[in-house]
DNA sequence: ATCGTGTTCCCGTGCGGC
DNA sequence: GGCCGCCGCACGGGAACA
């Protein structure tokens, strides 16, 4: 008898194609072949009588958040600046993001998917992988042809996708998540690709570094200025050479990925490890000048993550503030108090005390009020965070003498340090 | 005239417990 | 008591990604 063939890891990336625009075209169909951009966030989806709002009226801040194929061939990304992108395209039609709807939609293409290959692990609201590997379709296949199996389940999943939703994706089919994140792109839209071990040096050492998922605008500007532009000769480098650029983890990492390798698994769990609300103004706004604005954007950033924490049923102990200034520098402070919270006025005393710490004297174009340290807003804390149970015996009811007191939510300049 | 929102992970520093 | 090393946590910043 044949020793049987090790079974190779097959794991799929499936990326849904130009995800918010595809579902705007789904309700308005008569803007198929137009070009889209999806963005902004004052701007309101009225009723337009056959005319709909244009990209070169827009005024004010904002990204593209997703724009349409036909967008993207006049030059338009995503996080492009809204005013930039109207320069290039101004009769772009421009709608603003419903993401009650992208829910919605992403909730139905990720249960078609669980349908065939519940194994899944969430990236986000557009993108997920799949692991392959245990499928009967998979390790049955027929002709022992696992790689065979995979492909045509991939197919499958693709029409299921449809099928549920109206809506297209491509497909990254791989021996790992890093190779099928890249390779779900290789083909877009509608794509399915397999790149496997043998198929690295091929497909994957022409493309620039900055495809892998990891390699973000810094290292790649910095791999860029050493002259490794192409993940090929990433491979190539000399891992300690690597190390001595980018540390010791940073460096190792990015050998073993331009090699095509990841063992990460597919993580089908999680829990939320910190939940945020933050808002750039529609102008910049100064501390002392505009206390009053500020103070009221405070309380109800405040009042939307305790919202958000207490739908969602969890409280956390570390409150942090988030700032970026008119320079666009930006700053965070945070505060771990001895019980978690999830009360809108807990968080925004903490929040208050945060602010104290910051040199307000520049003009501010974004505050944001954060929440860590989460844990179930029913149950015990965990045996892990030591500090609530080791402090003072306090009864878990107690305040805190500092909480007590109500503090300016935007306090005066106080003992200017210079 | 650019440059949003929400989340995770990692690193360095400082500090206290042991 | 002083010092040391180790460890974990809090905090702040940075990078990356959807």
């Amino acid at each position: 008898m044949p020793a049987p063939a090790p079974l190779p890891r097959l794991v799929a990336h499936l990326d849904m194609d130009a995800f918010y625009a595809s579902v705007e075209l789904l309700r308005r169909p008569e803007l198929r072949g137009q070009m889209v951009v999806v963005g902004g966030s004052r701007h309101r989806a009225a009723e337009y009588a056959g005319d709909w709002p244009r990209l070169g009226d827009y005024t004010g801040r904002g990204v593209v958040t997703t724009a349409t194929y036909e967008a993207r061939a006049r030059g338009i990304h995503s996080g492009m600046g809204l005013m930039k992108a109207a320069a290039l395209a101004p009769q772009a039609v421009l709608l603003p993001a419903d993401f009650d709807e992208y829910r919605r939609l992403s909730r139905a293409f990720k249960a078609a998917v669980a349908e065939m290959a519940p194994d899944i692990e969430d990236r986000g609201i557009d993108e997920i992988y799949i692991e392959l590997t245990h499928l009967p379709r998979v390790r049955d296949a027929v002709g022992h042809d696992p790689l065979g199996g995979a492909r045509a389940l991939a197919q499958d999943i693709k029409n299921n996708v449809r099928r549920a939703t109206g809506l297209s994706c491509s497909i990254g089919l791989a021996p790992n998540k890093l190779l099928a994140k890249i390779c779900s792109d290789l083909d877009k839209p509608d794509g399915l690709t397999v790149v496997m071990a043998d198929d690295v040096p091929t497909r994957i050492w022409p493309l620039p570094v900055r495809r892998i998922n990891g390699i973000g605008p810094k290292a790649g500007a910095q791999l860029d200025a050493l002259g490794v532009h192409t993940i090929g000769e990433l491979a190539a480098c000399a891992p300690d050479w690597l190390v001595t650029h980018f540390g010791r983890n940073h460096g190792l990492w990015m050998h073993q990925a331009a090699q095509g390798l990841d063992d990460r698994p597919v993580v089908t769990h999680s829990e939320p490890v910190s939940m945020s609300r933050e808002t750039t103004f529609e102008r910049d706004l100064h501390a002392r000048h505009d206390k009053a604005a500020l103070g009221a954007i405070f309380t109800r950033l405040c009042e939307q993550v305790a919202g958000d924490l207490q739908r969602k049923g969890y409280v956390g102990r570390t409150i942090g503030i988030k700032l970026r200034f008119d320079d666009f520098r930006s700053v965070t402070r945070d505060l771990t108090l001895p019980a978690p919270t999830a009360q809108a006025e807990a968080i925004r005393r903490a929040g208050g005390l945060c602010l104290k710490r910051v040199d307000l004297s520049r003009r501010l174009r974004l505050l944001g009020v954060r929440v860590g340290g989460l844990s179930k807003a029913g149950a015990r804390p965990a045996p892990g965070s030591r500090s609530a149970a080791q402090g003072a015996s306090a009864t878990p009811t107690e305040e805190p003498t500092s909480m007590r007191q109500t503090l300016p939510l935007f306090p005066d300049d106080e003992a200017p340090s210079s």
